[in-house]
DNA sequence: AAATATTAATTAGCCGACTAACTAAAAGGA
DNA sequence: TCCTTTTAGTTAGTCGGCTAATTAATATTT
C-alpha cells in the first residue's frame, strides 16, 4: 500500500489492466476464431460497414499497415471481405461477411462481460469521473500547435 | 460529448492512451538503443539488479518466454547481461551493464516527461483518486477462489 | 536410490504493432 | 496536357506479446 507513490507506476497498472481486459475477453472469443486484436476492428464495422482502410485504421487508431495484415487474416478466417470502392480505384473498403456479423454479436457480450467485471463495484458517477479523467489525458497528449 | 457512453469505449480509450504515452517515451529514448517494451525491464532491475527470469518476468508482467526473447536483444544492445545462479543451475540471473545504468537514467527521465505531459492539469487529489479506481478494478479482475 | 513431478529457461510459431520503402491511382499546377 | 504531389494500400523487416512444446535441473515420492 506504501509503495509505487510515482505517477509512472499508474501508466504500468494501467496496462497491465488493459492486459488482463483483453486476455478475458479473447477467453470468450477464441472458438470463433476472433483473435485478440480483432474486437475494435468488428465493432468498427458493426457501426458502420464498408469502411476504407484508412478510415477503419482511424477508428481503431492503427497504423493502415497494420490494419492491411489484420485484414488479411480475417479475410482468410471468413469474418471479412474486401471490395473495391466504385468511385476511386485507390480505395478498398471492407465488409463485415455473415459470419463476421454472426461472430460479432458474440463478441459484443464478451465485451459486455469484461467491462461488467472490470467496472464492478463502481457507482455510476465514479464511472462518469473516470471518464471525464481520461478524457483530461488525451487533451493533455494532443500535439498542441503554437 | 454525446456519443462513446458504453464503459467497452473507455478501455478503447485507455489503449489509445497507453499507445500516445508509450510513442512519447520511445521518441526520446529511441536514440539510445531502447526499445518501447524495454523501460519497465530496466527500471525494475535499476530497482533490483540480478533478478532471474521468472521474478523479472512476474515485475513487468510479461510471460517467461517474451522475456526470454526481450533479454536475448538487451543483451545484443549491450543493455543487460545474464549470469548464471550460483546454487540452482536452472536459474539465470539479469544484470544491467554499465551501459544499461547509463541509459536507464535518461528512460526515467523520458517516463517523467511523458507522465508530466499525460497527468497535466490534474490535481493531487485526482491522481489519487485515479489511482484508486485503478486498484479497485485490478482487485475486481483478480480470479477469486471460492 | 530410483522414479516421478515440478520448475526455469528456451525455442518455434503465431498475432499485433510499428516504420520505411514501394506501387498505383487521383488531384493539382504550370 | 504533362509533370508533380498527394493519397491509398501493400510489402519487408523488426520488436512485443502470447501459447505450446522442449530441455535441463531440482524437488518429491515411494
Amino acid at each position: 500500500m506504501s509503495r509505487h507513490h510515482n505517477p509512472e507506476s499508474l501508466t504500468h497498472l494501467m496496462s497491465h489492466l488493459l492486459k488482463m481486459h483483453r486476455h478475458t475477453i479473447d477467453q470468450i472469443i477464441h472458438p470463433y476464431d476472433v483473435y485478440p486484436g480483432q474486437p475494435p476492428l468488428l465493432l468498427a464495422l458493426s457501426l458502420e460497414d464498408g469502411l476504407s482502410h484508412s478510415e477503419l485504421a482511424a477508428r481503431i487508431h492503427n497504423k493502415r499497415a497494420t490494419l492491411s495484415v489484420m485484414v488479411d487474416r480475417m479475410e482468410k478466417t471468413g469474418l471479412v471481405e474486401r471490395r473495391p470502392d466504385e468511385n476511386d480505384q485507390r480505395v478498398t473498403r471492407v465488409y463485415l461477411t455473415e459470419k463476421g456479423k454472426e461472430v460479432t454479436v458474440h463478441v459484443k457480450e464478451a465485451i459486455k462481460t469484461a467491462d461488467e467485471m472490470i467496472f464492478s463495484h463502481f457507482l455510476p458517477e465514479e464511472v462518469l469521473l473516470f471518464r471525464r479523467l481520461l478524457l483530461q489525458m488525451k487533451d493533455n497528449l494532443r500535439p498542441k500547435e503554437e
